[in-house]
DNA sequence: ATATAAAGTTAGAAATATCTAACAAATATA
DNA sequence: TATATTTGTTAGATATTTCTAACTTTATAT
């Protein structure tokens, strides 16, 4: 059995993870608010435990079996979002924190409905990939929506710019990550391509615009 | 700051004081499935935080902080049973485990929308009403179903009489508190009516009957 | 009314997760 | 390189929730 507090060291070891190569134990206190002899117990637990691999003094990391647990919180966390802004019409402001409760419920029926209340998404509104429930991150080759082809839906998996006029283009189409694109005409002379989004309203793109959607 | 643990106790407590008139410390014991000196220790601590009287040797009772406390579970509870049931289209049988752990997130605005979505119940589903969100249980004015309106839908809300015989022929036909009762027909010479059971099986009460029937 | 049974209590231990104080190693700086 | 700073570790304490073993009080039954 992982406790809560196992599981958000874990947890916080993923996203740690994601940031910098090297994790410390100073990060991990950082990282949970808490003091590092704390953390140096946990980790020597987390080490016999098999979640990550840990010799004093040296850099921190998650082995396959921890990695696995950290992405089935995730999944949760990134559901649970999903869910209460969704389904339950709560603010993205005010979510995490209850998604932050909600992760550690145990019962696999519970976020499996969830799951298929939102129709198996991918994404999450923040553009993360979701976990699937094994803790395995699918691997999405994306290709840029210029490389794309004609009448084949695609789904928006991030940005290539954060320029934040490019940002604030698409928020006012509400291309949110995870939308659908289906490119239904390309312009020779300029490479300007014709799209319909998410199903619904029709637009052009510019190939600069399109060099910036990661499609999947 | 109250635990989940203390969260539990109260619960067993208040549903122990709906059961009987004394709660003894094995009672709370094989209730939470622990150790009777477990239990002795956790009522000194509840009793020093003033959530119930305590005394060696002595019956445990709720103050009106700990029933509050244990109210405003008791809400989340049966709110979370119903929104898991009527939302999320799960079955009675396995709602309760869930119900069990999300009871204890602490956010009110999650189970503000939670009673929202479910149109603000009165009831949950075993008949059970449901506590307001300060933790009172609502007083509803009942009236004998004897001096209900026709077609109009009563809630069953308690039994003036509590004759064994009477609970019995109650149970045999599905009526348990909550239950909805229609009055269809009203016979003028013995004040006997004809009443539709939960929108589905017809009957006829005595007015023996409909006088002991405590509706809302 | 006394013996037996049931329920309650105390004392002390263990697991979990946290802390502070003191010391040690690694890293950065002068 | 030597010193200072940052980071890490150990040891030991505290709080929470649980347990077992031993003893005490209250209730039951002969």
């Amino acid at each position: 059995m992982i406790s809560l507090t196992e599981e958000n060291y874990l947890k916080a070891l993923y996203r740690l993870s994601q940031e910098k190569k090297e994790i410390v134990v100073k990060d991990i206190a950082e990282s949970l608010n808490i003091k590092m002899p704390t953390v140096n117990s946990m980790v020597k637990k987390l080490d016999e435990k098999k979640f990550i691999k840990y010799e004093k003094y040296k850099a921190i990391e998650l082995t396959d079996k921890g990695r696995k647990q950290a992405l089935i919180i995730l999944r949760k966390h990134r559901l649970t979002e999903l869910f209460l802004t969704k389904v339950m019409n709560l603010g993205w402001e005010e979510v995490h924190d209850i998604a932050e409760q909600i992760e550690h419920i145990q019962s696999d029926r519970f976020f499996d409905r969830v799951d298929e209340m939102l129709g198996h998404p991918q994404f999450d509104p923040h553009g993360e990939p979701i976990p699937d429930p094994n803790g395995k991150l699918p691997v999405y080759k994306t290709i840029p929506l210029s490389e794309g082809q004609l009448n084949s839906p695609y789904k928006l998996a991030g940005v290539a710019s954060h320029d934040p006029s490019f940002l604030q283009f698409l928020d006012s189409l509400g291309l949110t990550l995870g939308a659908t694109i289906e490119i239904k005409e390309i312009q020779d002379f300029d490479k300007s391509m014709g799209v319909k989004l998410n199903n619904k309203q029709k637009t052009i793109f510019s190939n600069t615009v399109c060099r910036n959607l990661m499609v999947v």
